[in-house]
DNA sequence: GTTCCTTTGAAGGCA
DNA sequence: TGCCTTCAAAGGAAC
């Protein structure tokens, strides 16, 4: 795992955050900053047009790369080697993003996205699979907070705003406070910096001008989701990583706020939920995604994310640390505009249910804890009969109760040395192949994994035939092809750690590990 | 309509 | 302090 030096420290007004993004964008934005003029707007209207047409032919865009669809396999190393150049150059140069990241900041949360007049220079078109997550680097630069730019159109907001939603229609996507954000148009939202000197309606500029004038990022978190006085940060700003309680469903409810679900929303205001800030991971995940997806015509996001996860662990440290640094600041921004939050605030809303059923664990005879008890096992430290689970039973969840520990569950339970779970799979990574090592903890879903140490997960995790389950062929095809991606490039990576990783990942047998090796 | 799956990383809670 | 859990995104599938 790449530890960040963080050179410049952590303090989130670093001008120094800014400086390796600034230069690679660096020439281009001189340019632009000199070249922006009605042409360039007119140039920007007719990309967005053609933009538009894309969009709906999206087959026509993904067709030439889909043609591979899962075949992508064999090619795997090069393309491994053509991915990671690729997100070089993805992130700073490569002309799927000509001109970041200066030209462009495409909402991150927007599949539509186009162009962004966050930058106070020219916008230009983006393919929204395209759309580059770290974008969310660009408002770091001191340039987007700089006074009010001169040049930016009035109107280009309604030109080349972003917006979160497949719709052509903006008019309808916002239904902003009267002189609150609601007169920055639709397009306008926490990408849009260099909109906040002028703006300001609401205050809208003073509370960040000093406290986020050099570290910020806003990318992330959708302009949608400008809220009113129920769900706008207390210094007016609306920040996007708040969210409708209820989620994506809800949120798509409440970008389309035209719907009539919004006045019965409004008659039931919800407190808004702040989601949490996006690791480096699942930054590189929001970027890597379409091309996956794209690459091997796989859609379950099961698939994708296990091989996003094997990319992952392919990245050099350099790869990796842009997204780590991203995320750091991800981070910074969000405690600054919810110095209050805690990710406490959001436990609870996908696993109510679970922990609810957890809780009357407690007060069931079948319970971990009375299982121990039942056992004269030790609370803290000792299995939980047969599941071996520290703390959950997974038997118990599983709906079966706890059950009485066999002869050989207990003589696992004596058998001394009994590494917690995380050791073993340490030990696992460090001796993948150990003749000895017994396999981790069985886990019937990883929703019940223990969580390995870091960088270990993905190498100690079950193999997805077993974590699939009952599930349906469909879903086991999907799997499959991403174990096939997986399988090869273990191989082609011909002995490396990740290989091994991602192939046990997928779900290989030790003797195909052997024989890789 | 909700949950699951699957990944890694961050953060909080518990013992 | 270490371990464990939950959530963050994504979207198809299952329930």
């Amino acid at each position: 795992m790449p530890q960040l030096s963080s050179g410049g420290g952590d303090d989130l007004g670093a001008n120094d955050e800014m400086i390796a993004f600034k230069d690679e964008g660096e020439q281009e934005e001189k340019i632009q900053e000199n070249a922006f003029t009605e042409r360039d707007l007119a140039d920007l209207k007719s990309s967005l047009v053609n933009e538009s047409e894309i969009n709906q032919s999206p087959s026509a865009a993904v067709g030439a790369r889909s043609v591979r669809a899962c075949v992508c396999v064999p090619k795997h190393r090069e393309h491994l080697d053509g991915v990671s150049k690729h997100q070089d150059g993805g992130m700073y140069k490569t002309p799927t993003y000509p001109g970041y990241p200066f030209l462009m900041l495409p909402d991150p949360y927007l599949p539509n996205s186009s162009v962004s007049p966050s930058s106070n220079k020219v916008s230009v078109v983006q393919q929204s699979h395209g759309m580059h997550p770290l974008t969310s680097l660009l408002p770091y630069s001191n340039e987007h907070f700089s006074p009010s730019p001169p040049h930016l159109p009035t109107d280009m907001s309604q030109k080349t705003g972003v917006h979160r939603h497949q719709s052509q229609d903006l008019s309808g996507y916002y239904s902003l406070p009267p002189g609150g954000v609601g007169q920055i148009t639709p397009s306008m939202g926490w990408q849009s910096q260099p909109v906040y000197p002028g703006l300001s309606p609401c205050g809208f500029r003073q509370p960040y001008s000093s406290n986020l004038s050099s570290a910020t990022s806003y990318s992330r978190f959708p302009h949608s989701l400008m809220l009113g006085p129920s769900g706008m940060h207390p210094t007016g700003i609306p920040h996007p990583a708040i969210v409708p309680p209820t989620g994506k469903q809800d949120h798509d409810q409440y970008d389309r706020s035209i719907k009539p679900q919004e006045v019965k929303r409004e008659k039931e205001p919800k407190k808004p939920v702040i989601k949490k800030p996006l690791n480096a991971f699942m930054l590189y995940m929001k970027e890597m995604r379409a091309k996956v997806i794209a690459e091997c015509t796989l859609k379950e996001s099961a698939a994708i994310n296990q091989i996003l996860g094997r990319r992952w662990h392919a990245l050099t440290r350099e790869e990796q640390a842009k997204y780590y640094e991203l995320a750091r600041k991800e981070r910074q921004l969000h405690m600054q505009l919810y110095p209050t939050w805690s990710a406490r605030d959001n436990y609870g809303k996908k696993k109510r249910r679970k922990r609810e059923k957890l809780q009357d664990s407690n007060t069931d005879p079948g319970s971990p804890k009375k299982c121990r008890a039942r056992f004269g096992l030790n609370q803290q430290t000792d299995w939980c009969g047969p599941c071996r689970r520290k703390k959950k039973c997974i038997r118990y969840l599983q709906g079966g109760g706890c059950p009485s520990p066999t002869s050989s569950d207990l003589s696992a339970i004596d058998s001394p040395p009994s590494p917690s779970p995380a050791r073993h799979r340490l030990y696992q990574h460090q001796h993948p192949l150990s003749p000895g090592s017994s396999p981790p903890p069985a886990s019937p879903s990883s929703r019940l994994r223990l969580s390995p140490p870091t960088n270990t997960r993905s190498q100690t995790r079950l193999p997805l035939q077993q974590s699939a389950g009952k599930r349906s062929d469909l879903r086991h095809t999907a799997a499959k092809h991403a174990h096939a991606h997986l399988e090869l490039s273990g191989k082609q990576t011909h002995g490396s750690t990740t290989a091994l990783s991602a192939a046990k990942a997928a779900g290989l047998s030790l003797k195909v590990l052997t024989e890789t090796q």
